[in-house]
DNA sequence: CGGTCCATTGATATTCGTCAACGGCAGTGG
DNA sequence: CCACTGCCGTTGACGAATATCAATGGACCG
């Protein structure tokens, strides 16, 4: 759910220079912690469009994601479906004490993961408290994100859904002062699955947005904002965010 | 978000036969652990409809349900609002790390916590693998729930939306087979709030879906359904329920 | 050059929200 | 005991937001 702007490398083998550390599970592992893991992990890759774990099927590894972007979705029998994550470089996947995938996972982009074989992970979970109170927190992070999501789709509009889309996007990639750039990591369809939109609302929204002078979209997947507060006001300012500046 | 039927006593002041504690963050403690907890909490009580942390206010206890049932919401600065999360016996309330809460806690019913001060509560989990393991379960369990929930906000109609609600609360007070009946926790306007509908909307469903036959209503707050499979019909079956019967 | 995929735009349909009136029930006070 | 009042829920009429259906446009690729 976090939109991370980081792009490591993939050409990194042992833990020490990982890009993705400092936000990952293995944030606050000790040496030994981190040859544990280095023995047990592997890097695998997706190609965009690739489905890293179908629905409902057995996951027999936990990962971190190190490049690209990843869905996690669940579906009804009639097809409808629904995106109810995004993964991003340093997010996590798997659920310790679980065989199987509650979700689809599908790469968005083209993905890298470092991958950890499932039962020696866990045993390592129950040895290390340092893992063990980083994956907590990052699922609490995780549970609050989810949670202003559901505001989102139970209650704004669907300007405002795209608007906070854009903000929360832009404000990853924010280095200073605008004007803000970002490449938008999902297609249409994906941000309407995400949304809980269709895809011509979705298309709608963005040229409405654009006419009215909030955005600039340069190509398909550029968007540019001169001025986040004026985005901020169209994406249905909430409570929390007002008491907390 | 999950929902339970337990109701246990509020007289209990030791640990030992607390009957929460089979599904509390406090399940697996041992003897030791259970003693430093019975030291460090309180038994609170709240009124029905009052508000027991507003959103973003500090928040210097951890908690667990014993009785009633509570809602967590968050609000746009206009004043609508979505209730993410059913707080039932049992259910944990707090965050490790974070001295106040990012949404609105409220007594649906009269409610009982077990409250624990936020300071020593922190400590213990640092060292209370068992505790700290605990939590990590719920808390993963409580993301897989809202996850879910992401899916009805998004994607069902009023109908089924309303059928998933009565559908997870007959599950939970099932004893064997039909007639299931169960009472409604939440008023017409907190079922409105929780599924991203109007109060009139769910008025509306409630009384087509006892039309048609599917439901039962026994004055305003009581609910029976002799055919659950006909209720799990209406709601939109899910690809995961459909794979894991 | 033609085909495919994705996005945009327009016309129309549908669902659900909004506004308004009403009814039942409980509590209150005569 | 009975009117009065307020709250909550139901029902109906209407309107607005968004989905659906359909046509078109543009980029990429063989």
């Amino acid at each position: 759910m976090k939109l991370q702007s980081i792009r490591p490398s993939t050409t990194v083998n042992g833990c020490t220079d990982c890009p993705i550390r400092p936000r990952a599970v293995c944030a606050h592992c000790n040496d030994a912690e981190l040859v544990a893991l280095d023995r047990i992990k592997h890097y695998k890759t997706w190609k965009a469009g690739e489905t890293i774990v179908h629905e409902g099927a057995p996951l027999d590894f936990a990962a971190s994601v190190v490049t690209g972007c990843a869905t996690l979705s669940r579906s009804l029998e009639d097809g409808r479906r629904q995106i109810v994550g995004l993964l991003l470089p340093s997010d996590f996947i798997g659920r310790p004490g679980r065989a199987r995938s509650e979700h689809a996972i599908e790469a968005a982009s083209d993905v890298t993961l470092c991958t950890f074989r499932r039962a020696p992970f866990e045993a390592l979970l129950q040895e290390s408290p340092r893992i063990a109170s980083r994956l907590l927190a990052m699922s609490l992070d995780e549970l609050d994100a989810t949670r202003e999501w559901m505001l989102l789709l139970g209650r704004k509009t669907a300007r405002e859904k795209v608007a906070t889309f854009l903000l929360a996007l832009l404000r990853r990639t924010a280095t200073g002062p605008g004007p803000y750039r970002t490449d938008l990591p999902l297609s249409r369809e994906e941000i309407a699955t995400f949304l809980g939109l269709t895809i011509e609302t979705v298309s709608r929204q963005l040229t409405s947005l654009r006419k009215d002078g909030v955005i600039g979209l340069d190509g398909l997947r550029t968007v540019t904002c001169a001025d986040l507060q004026r985005l901020g006001a169209e994406s249905g300012a909430e409570v929390a965010e007002a008491l907390l500046p």
